[in-house]
DNA sequence: CTGATCTATGCGCTTTGACGAATACTTCAG
DNA sequence: CTGAAGTATTCGTCAAAGCGCATAGATCAG
């Protein structure tokens, strides 16, 4: 049944921990709006409902996962609290995805205007 | 940048894209897993589901979310199906944030057993 | 203390996504 | 054509996650 090993490999459990904290955490649309909002300075919570356009409680449970993930940090400044990107190693991440993303549409736009052929790397449809 | 306004921006858009491809995608721990076993080296499907330890469908389901998310590609030859990591970059991401994760544990670590204060910076808890 | 402001949380609802099991599809050998 | 090996997909089920709404908690002015 297992010829070679089982996954509780060291990192299988890493890659456990990974995704709880960082990949859940930047898994959201909104999250990653108030990633690169807070990369350009902290806010506290309000200011950062009325500047994405969502309800206060929507932006605090999302802050709560951003915390939790240890992408933010809190510091409570009389009855407000402001959040600031913890660490901005994050932005880089996320850039680095976008570029992957941009490059993937070129090369696959390149291919379907092409011969169209095989459809194996993916489809990213023009839609939005 | 546009550092305040409301969200249909571009930048809003974009990430609404990345989340979609390669953020869910990246989204699960086995799926992290499957990426560093094609990191080694190309792999087809079964043999995936005996290294890893999961039932072929589970595995074909995930590479479907990875292909969907541009990071990895196929290859029929003959009746097995090759996949292999589409850009290596996925890789560098995940071992950036691995860092930060380490980071974090580390600077956490160091707070929890000094003056245990305020607990600001998130809590991985030393569980696993 | 009281009210005002800001933030976090509880609840119910709905959607999404992963899984196991079974099965259809594809390719090739004979 | 037939069977076998490898892969993809369907179905039903279940747990997780986001949201709106209302509300509790925290902090400060007066």
């Amino acid at each position: 049944m297992t010829p070679t090993d089982p996954p509780p490999t060291q990192l299988a459990q890493e890659l456990d921990l990974l995704h709880d904290r960082v990949c859940r955490a930047i898994d959201d649309p909104k999250r990653l709006l108030i990633l690169y909002a807070l990369h350009e300075r902290p806010r506290y919570v309000v200011e950062l409902a009325e500047e994405l356009g969502f309800p206060q409680p929507t932006i605090s449970r999302h802050l709560a996962a951003l915390l939790h993930g240890g992408l933010v940090t809190k510091q409570r400044q009389g009855q407000t609290v402001i959040y600031s990107l913890r660490d901005a190693r994050i932005i880089g991440v996320l850039d680095t995805m976008r570029e992957m993303l941009r490059d993937l549409v070129e090369e696959t736009a390149r291919v379907t205007s092409a011969g169209a052929g095989a459809e194996e790397r993916a489809g990213p449809d023009p839609g939005a």
